[in-house]
DNA sequence: ATAAACTCTCCCCCAACTGGAAAGTAAAGA
DNA sequence: TCTTTACTTTCCAGTTGGGGGAGAGTTTAT
């Protein structure tokens, strides 16, 4: 199967999956005469799965990770449950983090009036430590 | 003010420092003999201001927005309030997505053993879609 | 036979910096 | 005054995860 399809089947562009030849993730067979690359079903597999590990907010050198123990077949499960443990506690992170943002803006866009007056309490707040001093 | 101690003023490092002067955002005078950059109060102010807004997630060019909004006297708040309520709605759909996302991963945990067996429904979640089907 | 569609490599581009090398400048100590 | 140390400069490369496009080769359709 040439690039075209296999990224098609995988969901993802010609770029990502050329990209991901070069980094080592999927290689599939490359013709020395053609130079053209041949995915087989096992690595349209490996596309997809990689696909989805990125969806859900794995980096690529954890997709790798979560690819070796995919593939091998004696893998002990506490391995994965861990790296998406690891997840979840980033993605929580990230979560209160952008919670508090978000209620920090929210509390100056209400005191703001919006209106055609220069005054802004957002501005205030970003600029609180000003020229005027010293 | 040299760019160390204007670095540590706005709680920024000097490298980061020298990137907005580089990129145009705060421009401080040079002195032309040494090229040593010189920072003067406003300078550090603007900085104090950029470092806040990068905090509450503002690109590098809403950044450059709102600091022109902030030195333009006359502006309306109006302006400063929009691009704030834009900046919480991105935050509201980042948020919802990684809740989501969240979930998903927090449903295979749960129904991960995580012991030294093999079987995992993340990694069977993940490949569903493999290299079995032709 | 020729045109369209596909693929290849190669290089630069994005954000927002960070790190390091090599060289110049300033300040402090002996 | 000399030297060491600390600071600064520019420039170049790398980070993440690809995207855009050039120029050349290949395959398929007409």
């Amino acid at each position: 199967m040439n690039i075209g399809i296999a990224a098609a089947r995988a969901g993802l562009t010609v770029k990502t999956v050329r990209y991901y030849a070069n980094i080592g993730m999927v290689v599939p067979y490359q013709n020395p005469q053609t130079g053209y690359r041949d995915y087989r079903p096992e690595d349209i597999a490996k596309l997809q799965f990689i696909g989805k590990a990125r969806r859900f907010n794995f980096s690529i050198e954890e997709c790798r990770e979560l690819l070796s123990l995919y593939q091998d077949k004696n893998r002990p499960s506490k391995e994965v449950k861990e790296l998406t443990l690891e997840k979840i506690a980033e993605i929580e992170e990230k979560l209160s983090e952008l919670k508090a943002l978000r209620d920090q803006l929210q509390h100056l866009a209400t005191h703001c009036q919006g209106n055609d007056r220069p005054d802004c309490p957002i501005l205030d707040a970003l600029s609180d430590g000003l020229p005027s001093e010293k």
